[in-house]
DNA sequence: AAAGGGTCCAACCGCACCGTG
DNA sequence: CCACGGTGCGGTTGGACCCTT
């Protein structure tokens, strides 16, 4: 350490790369002796070849008492960096401390990893051919997969009349990817009868149990609420897909919102839809009878996809 | 068994903010 | 008010590891 010193008490240029567990120990009596704090001073003193941002950085993601490192999200934590993501936005900060035993830096990481795998899936799905309105049975793989991806599915209690999703096309074919990845699964026979996507709109507190975002733009009503490509942007949440028989939502109408849609980012995310039923106060009151029967159906098992 | 591609994650970088002199 | 140093935060990168083919 003194060594890598230049004359004249300079400190040398700061020294970058993995730490030793020399340097670290070296970290953690700084730390003792004076709290977390004085970063600079570790390397003005020559305690450390590191600058100071370098140092508290490795204290806080990998030092600092208490943290999960090395284990993988829950599904519940998962769960959290997802919804807080869409009521926040990129606050890693913020909504790591939601999260016990998480830094910044694992939410960070987490997310970006789950953006990329989501636009390669989303990539995948784009040259696809025009989507059919009915569901395609190929049994091919159209996306690769890790064991994190692994999923378990719930059966598809629509059978084959749930042969199409409402969604600008762009989606669709992300949707009919996941799919084709989820449903040729060895370890996941089965379909999923509906998908969750983060589009831009909020889904129902009714729905999904879970409370629904302060916003302006909550959908009062209908199958498939839309609201303007602007409005996604500015609220990003979850949006609904509703499954359905052939050709009986394509004319639905999202009157004037379908281009939007479709000019957004196709897929930034997939989850089962939680089991749920309708209820008295539900504002759905336009429901097409396929989607009606989706709601009638008896509530599947507990969600399935591990990311 | 090897190559290629994907995933994970530690660490760096640049910028913004804040406190202090 | 301003300059400056320290700190915090979000974005990005690079390498090790793992999985599939």
């Amino acid at each position: 350490m003194v060594a890598q010193r230049r004359r004249g008490g300079r400190p040398a240029a700061a020294r970058k790369g993995q730490w030793t567990a020399e340097e670290d120990e070296v970290l953690r009596r700084h730390v003792r002796e004076h709290g977390p704090r004085e970063w600079s001073s570790i390397e003005a003193r020559g305690l450390l070849p590191r600058n100071g941002k370098s140092c508290r950085l490795r204290w806080v993601n990998k030092l600092q008492p208490g943290l999960r490192t090395g284990c993988k999200f829950t599904q519940e934590e998962e769960r959290m960096v997802i919804e807080m993501q869409a009521k926040v936005g990129n606050k890693w900060a913020l909504i790591s401390k939601q999260l016990t035993g998480r830094t910044d830096n694992d939410v960070k990481n987490f997310w970006s990893t789950r953006k990329k795998k989501l636009a390669r899936m989303s990539k995948a799905a784009a040259p696809a051919p025009p989507p059919s309105r009915r569901r395609s049975s190929s049994s091919s793989r159209a996306l690769p997969s890790t064991p994190t991806e692994s999923c378990s599915l719930m059966k598809d209690p629509f059978q084959e009349s749930s042969s199409s999703y409402h969604v600008g096309e762009s989606s669709h074919q992300a949707c009919t990817a996941m799919e084709n990845q989820l449903t040729t699964d060895a370890q996941s026979p089965g379909r999923l009868p509906a998908y969750e996507c983060s589009l831009g709109l909020p889904a129902p507190e009714s729905l999904t149990g879970l409370p629904a975002p302060e916003s302006p733009s909550w959908p009062s009503s209908g199958e498939l609420a839309l609201v303007p490509a602007a409005e996604c942007m500015r609220n990003p949440a979850p949006l609904m897909l509703y499954p359905a028989a052939s050709g009986d939502m394509a004319s639905a109408d999202h009157s004037g919102y379908g281009d939007e849609l479709a000019c957004l980012q196709p897929v930034l995310e997939f989850q089962p839809i939680q089991p749920y039923g309708l209820e008295d106060d539900m504002v759905f009151d336009e429901l097409s009878p396929a989607t009606l029967d989706f709601f009638d159906q008896p509530p599947p098992p507990p969600p399935l996809i591990k990311w």
